[in-house]
DNA sequence: TCGCGCCTAGTGGTATACCAGTTCAAATCG
DNA sequence: CGATTTGAACTGGTATACCACTAGGCGCGA
């Protein structure tokens, strides 16, 4: 528990840090999206302690931005803040996890809908790219870049929809998510399936059936579902209670 | 715009809070909920600029914790940031406050389903207080003792739903739309029509029947939809662009 | 040898001082 | 008299020092 980030940095005199931060641009916002990169990719896994000070050395900016990012990593709950004790990564909690799949069942329906409306020809072809994407990942041995792939996919769909203010909040709850989908990472091929599955959900926007669209959208959830639970039980290890 | 918070504090020595800061519990957050009840309730106007400097004097603690709790309201919409420039109660952005009622379609639908399956009589005891409650508020002058009462409702059903994460974000997405009912709060008197949808609803989850329940809620909040559009109308001095 | 209590190191929380950028208005020059 | 410039006041952003509290190890006493 207490190694933690400890052995990345071999107290390099100052700043050793992988990754730089840019003055130009705010400096807890790019902390906050480091962080939020390595935990759900799982670089920094579900348990692991976090220390400021440390963090704080390591990207060679003060406590301060530090602080402001784990703030809202905790208010998104990938982070647990334990007053006078300490901060980690948040174990998975199963049930939160399952609540979180049905909220995203329900929110990306809405978007599906409303991407049906407004669907048109440089829509289809930038889904249809993707889906190709997603195809030429099949070759790769690991699931990463399908993972990227799909989540560009759904996140397209909801750039098409409009529906700007739900997409984020989606996000949020994707964001649990994905970080069990990074856990069997590197021992699952992409699968075939998931890919035809988007293939329904284009062809139905092509069709303008909202109804349909839902339906095949609800379809493809359903069955990333069973997946979701299939990784979960694969790692107890990291979860919560 | 320059006026803002100034105004109240009429410099007496040392805070003059009317809000009593407890040390007790998080100062970030009580400090943040205090903000939160104010812009909620249109106190605080969307536009008025927000000094941290001055806030932290009038609530007798340091700028950090005000950050901190500025930084949450700036993250869920109702404060905007401007660096360098200045902090203040953000605008209603009308296409965010519609997206955001169809988010809470969608998700209370959700939530109404989850309340079917488990409710029981002690869920319909407290939902049958909270309608009688309400009933009561009918003799007030102006709303706003309705709109705390309606809003225990949804929360009541939200808690019997079990889904917490759930009403969490949705609790985010109300904050918007509960702003904007509290334009008109002085000039509305209660009504008694949402008071008969919440009992439709109420009808509905005794039967158990989900989809019953769900067109029960989905009436419900597409009638609260057009009642929001038109204080929307009345109010252009505090719409965005 | 076992158990209790103290003590140190380390945590997050808070206060404060300083910095860079922006605004607005007064003062100065044409 | 008007346009321009310059500077003071104020903004949010950052760094740093200090504080209260906890955990866990170490030693002392039974």
């Amino acid at each position: 528990m207490r190694t933690a980030l400890r052995t990345k940095a071999p107290a390099e005199g100052k700043s050793s840090a992988s990754v730089a931060i840019d003055r130009r641009r705010s400096v807890p916002h790019q902390v906050y999206e480091v962080l939020r990169e390595k935990i759900l990719t799982v670089q920094l896994k579900p348990g692991e302690s976090i220390n400021e000070r440390w963090l704080a050395d390591w990207l060679g900016v003060s406590r301060t931005p530090i602080r402001e990012a784990i703030n809202r990593l905790s208010a998104h709950g990938l982070i647990a803040i334990v007053p006078n004790v300490g901060t980690s990564v948040s174990l998975i909690n199963v049930g939160r996890v399952k609540e979180f799949c049905l909220i995203r069942r329900s929110l990306e329906s809405l978007i599906v809908r409303h991407a049906a409306e407004r669907f048109d020809d440089s829509a289809a072809l930038a889904l249809g790219a993707l889906v190709d994407q997603q195809l030429a990942t099949l070759e790769e041995p690991d699931l990463i870049e399908n993972i990227v792939v799909d989540s560009q996919f759904h996140r397209a769909i909801a750039e098409i929809s409009g529906l700007t203010a739900t997409w984020l909040i989606l996000q949020h709850a994707m964001d649990e998510i994905l970080r069990v989908r990074h856990l069997s990472v590197r021992l699952l091929r992409p699968l075939r399936e998931p890919i035809d599955e988007h293939l329904a959900i284009l062809d139905a926007l092509r069709t303008g059936d909202a109804d349909r669209c839902e339906r095949a959208m609800k379809a493809h959830l359903d069955s990333s579902y069973k997946h979701i639970g299939r990784a979960l039980e694969q790692h107890p290890e990291f979860l919560e209670s």
